[in-house]
RNA sequence: GGGCGGUUAGCUCAGUUGGAAGAGCACCUGCUUUACACGCAGGGGGUCACUGGUUCGAGCCCAGUACCGCCCA
C-alpha cells in the first residue's frame, strides 16, 4: 500500500504526507447480517470505497457482537458476503464498534486484511476516479462525486442511518497539496533497518554529534523505528529504478542483464534517494578523487529540524554505507522562527518576515546580530528588540570608534605592554581577553544568543560605560600608553564582532591605523589568556561597585548631578576614577557625617533631601534586617550547619558579616 | 493513542553540578556631561502554571494535574 498523490500522479514517502485535522461527516450505514433480521452499523467518513468492502470487523472483547463473529453480513449497494471477524485494532468506544474493512482502500484496513487473509479490492483508480469495479453507477466519477452518489443511493435502500460532524486527522500531499489517496499498488521499496543500524551506532558512540542534545534523541528514535521506504516515483525526471523485466522475470542490479527483451521499470527514484549521495557524489564518487579525500567527512552541517529525517538521516546512512565514512561529524540543529505573533511563517498565511525589508529598515548588521540573539533550543518568534539591539550595537561600536580613533595619535611602539601601569589599562585588556575566550567559547558550543549577549556586554558595558569613561582624561591628555591600549582594545574587539556584523567592523577598520588590508582577511582573534587577571577585575569591579554605591546614595538623596558632595575618607583606599564618575570628594571631612556609603562619611550639605534620605535608609534597612534574619536563621540550623558543603555555610557566614556591616553603616 | 518540548518580570526569553531570582525591550525619575538621546545615570516590577514529595535547602530532582506547542500513529 503506497501513499498515492493524485496530483503529482506517482505515489509518495511517508515524510511528504502531511497530517491536517479536517471536519468531516461520518455516515452510519446499516449492514444486514445474513439469514438474520439483525443489522450490523458501521460508521464511516469514506462511505464511497464500501464497494471495496470485504469484511466487517468488531472488538473480540465487545460483548454485543461476540455471538456474529464468523457469520456473514451482506454489502449493501453491491450484495457481496462479507465475514464478520474479530480483530484487536477496533475500538469499542467508537463509533457503534463495527467497522467496514476496506484493504484496498485504507492502510490500518489493509493490515488487517493481510492479518486474515481477506480479499484486497480496489475501487479507486490512480487517477482519482472510481473504476469499473465500483460499479456502473460510480464509474468514472471523482472520489467526491462518487460520495454523494454512494450517499444517495444508500437512501434509496433506506440503509443509511444517522450523519455527523466528525474532526479527524486527513493526509495531503507536501508537493501537490491533494489528499492522499492510499492504495494497493507496485512500488519499489527500500528495507532500511540494515541501512540504519551503523547510523544508529555512529550517533550513539559519537561519531557524528547532533546539538542541540534533543535532536539526538528524537534522530535515533526514529531510525530505531524506521520502515520501508517507497522510492518509486511515477515522474519523468530522475533516475530511473534500477530493476528489469522480461516476462514473469525481474532483475535488480547496477547494469541492464544480459540478454534480449529486458525493459526497465518506467519510475524513477525518490529525488531524496538521489540528495542522500550529496556529500559523496558531487566529489566524484564513486572513483576516488582527490576532492573526495580532502573535503570527505566534513566537519558541520546545519539545518532545520524536518530536515533531520528527510535528509541527514539518510546522508549519514549513504554515507556510511557507501563513502565508509559519516558524512559530517557535527549537525546542529537551528530554531525555527516564527512570525511575531508566535504563528509560522507562511506566504498564504501573510505571516512573512522579508529580511531585505528588515535590512532596509534596521541595517544587515543588526538584522545579522538579532538574528544570533534571538536564536535557542527551540523555536523562536521573531523579536524586533533583538534586531534593534544590534543596530544599537553597530552604532555604539561606530560612536565608540569615533572617540577613540579622532583622540588618539598611532604610537611608533604598537605594542601593549604585557603588564601596563594603569589599573584600568590591565583591567580592560583583562576583560577583554576573557570575553574573546567566552565568546569563542559560546560560539562553539552553538550558544548564540549567549555570545551575542556576550559580545554586546562587552562593548557597552566594559569598554563604554566604564573603561571610556574613566580613560577620558588620559585620552585628551594624548597620554602615548592609553593610545596603545585602545587602538590595541579596538582592533580585537571590530576582529571578534566581525563575523556578525561585517559591514559596520569593515567601515571602521578604514580608519584604524594598524588596518593591512581589510578586516574581512584579518585574523580571528585567539584569547590571550596572560592577560586574563582575576585579581585586577576584582579589584575594579569593588571599585566600579562602590561609585554605583555613591551615584545611587546621590540620586536617592536628590543631589543634583553638577554638585560634587564631600566624603570623608582616604582617597587612595580607591581608584581616582570612583571619585570622578562618582561625584564626590573624598578627603579628610571636617564636618559632621549624615551618613555613610562603602565607608565613605557623606558630608552634611544643603543639597541633600534629608526627608528622602530618611525615609529611603529606614527602608534599606528593613530589606537587611529580614535578609540576615533569614541567614541567620539558615546559621542557626544545625542540620545546616551539618549537611551543607564547607564552603557554601562560609559563604552564608561572609553574607551575614556584610549585612551586619551595612546596617552599621545605615546606623 | 504514543513520544518530545514548554509554562519564570507588562512583552520576548535566559537561568550551568540543587546553595541570596537574570537580560533585552517596555515603564518611572533625572541629564542639551564636546563619542553616542539608536545615549548616560538612577529606580520600580516576579506566589518561577498548580498540587504533593525528596532535601538542612527546590525555578532546578521525583510523582501527579491543568493548559499550550511539535513529532509519530
Amino acid at each position: 500500500m503506497v501513499n498515492w498523490d493524485p496530483g503529482s500522479q506517482s505515489a509518495i514517502s511517508d515524510l511528504e504526507v502531511v497530517n491536517e485535522e479536517m471536519t468531516d461527516t461520518l455516515f452510519s450505514i446499516d449492514y444486514p447480517v445474513e439469514d438474520s433480521d439483525r443489522v450490523l452499523t458501521v460508521a464511516t467518513v469514506r462511505p464511497e470505497t464500501m464497494m471495496a468492502d470485504t469484511a466487517v470487523a468488531v472488538n473480540p472483547n465487545d460483548e454485543r457482537y461476540g455471538d456474529l463473529i464468523g457469520q456473514y453480513c451482506v454489502l449493501p449497494l453491491v450484495g457481496r458476503r462479507l465475514p464478520i471477524i474479530a480483530d484487536d485494532h477496533v475500538d469499542i468506544e467508537f463509533g457503534t464498534g463495527a467497522l467496514k474493512i476496506t484493504p484496498g482502500h485504507d492502510v490500518n484496513d489493509f493490515e488487517i486484511g493481510r492479518r486474515h487473509g481477506l480479499e484486497e479490492i480496489s475501487v479507486i483508480g490512480e487517477d482519482g476516479r472510481m473504476t469499473a469495479e465500483a460499479g456502473e453507477r460510480f464509474e468514472g466519477m471523482t472520489v467526491a462525486e462518487a460520495q454523494v452518489e454512494v450517499v444517495a443511493a444508500l437512501k434509496e435502500e433506506g440503509v443509511l442511518g444517522g450523519e455527523e460532524e466528525y474532526v479527524h486527522s486527513v493526509p495531503f500531499s507536501e508537493r501537490s497539496g491533494e489528499r492522499i489517496e492510499p492504495l494497493i499498488s507496485l512500488q519499489w521499496f527500500c528495507r532500511m533497518d540494515e541501512l540504519a543500524a551503523p547510523a544508529i551506532e555512529a550517533v550513539e558512540d559519537g561519531r557524528v554529534n547532533i546539538s542541540p542534545g534533543q535532536w539526538k534523541g528524537v534522530y535515533l528514535n526514529w531510525m530505531r523505528e524506521i520502515r520501508p521506504w517507497c522510492v518509486s516515483r511515477q515522474l519523468w525526471w530522475g533516475h530511473r529504478i534500477p530493476v528489469w523485466y522480461r516476462g514473469d522475470e525481474t532483475y535488480v542490479g547496477e547494469e541492464e542483464p544480459e540478454g534480449e527483451g529486458w525493459v526497465q521499470d518506467d519510475d524513477v527514484l525518490d529525488t531524496w534517494f538521489s540528495s542522500a549521495i550529496w556529500p559523496f557524489a558531487t566529489l566524484g564518487w564513486p572513483d576516488d578523487t582527490a576532492e573526495l579525500k580532502a573535503f570527505y567527512p566534513t566537519d558541520f552541517l546545519t539545518t532545520a529540524r524536518e530536515i533531520l529525517f528527510l535528509w541527514v538521516a539518510r546522508m549519514i546512512m549513504t554515507g556510511l554505507e557507501f563513502a565508509g565514512d559519516v558524512p559530517f561529524h557535527d549537525v546542529y540543529v537551528h530554531s525555527v522562527i516564527q512570525a511575531r505573533d508566535g504563528r509560522r511563517m507562511s506566504k498564504s498565511l501573510g505571516t512573512g518576515i522579508d529580511p531585505l525589508e528588515e535590512i532596509e529598515e534596521h541595517g544587515a548588521d543588526a538584522l545579522r546580530f538579532g538574528l544570533l540573539a534571538m536564536s535557542s533550543t527551540q523555536d523562536v518568534r521573531y523579536s524586533d528588540p533583538k534586531v534593534q539591539q544590534g543596530r544599537d550595537l553597530a552604532t555604539k561600536l561606530w560612536n565608540a570608534s569615533r572617540l577613540i580613533l579622532l583622540n588618539t595619535e598611532a604610537p611608533e611602539d604598537r605594542t601593549v605592554p604585557v603588564d601596563p601601569i594603569a589599573l584600568e589599562d590591565r583591567w580592560i585588556l583583562s576583560r577583554l581577553e576573557s570575553t574573546i575566550g567566552d565568546y569563542t567559547r559560546l560560539i562553539n558550543e552553538y550558544d548564540f544568543a549567549h555570545a551575542a549577549q556576550e559580545l554586546y556586554s562587552f562593548v557597552f558595558s566594559d569598554l563604554c560605560d566604564w573603561y571610556l569613561e574613566i580613560a577620558k582624561p588620559r585620552i585628551y591628555d594624548g597620554d602615548p600608553e592609553i593610545a596603545q591600549v585602545l587602538l590595541h582594545t579596538l582592533e580585537r574587539t571590530l576582529a571578534l564582532a566581525h563575523p556578525v556584523m561585517p559591514f559596520v567592523t569593515e567601515a571602521i577598520w578604514e580608519y584604524h591605523p594598524y588596518r593591512e588590508g581589510h578586516l574581512v582577511v584579518h585574523q580571528f582573534p585567539d584569547s590571550d589568556s596572560s592577560r586574563i587577571s582575576e585579581a585586577v577585575e576584582a579589584e575594579v569591579g569593588e571599585a566600579i561597585a562602590v561609585t554605583r554605591q555613591l551615584r545611587g546614595w546621590r540620586d536617592m538623596a536628590g543631589v543634583p548631578p553638577k554638585i560634587v558632595l564631600d566624603a570623608a575618607g582616604d582617597p587612595a583606599s580607591v581608584p581616582e576614577f570612583v571619585s570622578r564618575l562618582g561625584r564626590v570628594n573624598i578627603g579628610p571631612g571636617e564636618g559632621e557625617a549624615v551618613a555613610t556609603v562603602s565607608g565613605f562619611g557623606i558630608q552634611a550639605s544643603d543639597e541633600l533631601d534629608m526627608e528622602a534620605v530618611r525615609s529611603r535608609i529606614d527602608a534599606r534597612r528593613g530589606k537587611v534586617e529580614a535578609e540576615l534574619k533569614k541567614i541567620e536563621g539558615k546559621l542557626g540550623n544545625e542540620r545546616f550547619v551539618e549537611n551543607a558543603p564547607a564552603e557554601v555555610v562560609a559563604e552564608e557566614r561572609e553574607k551575614a558579616e556584610r549585612l551586619r556591616a551595612e546596617l552599621a553603616e545605615l546606623g
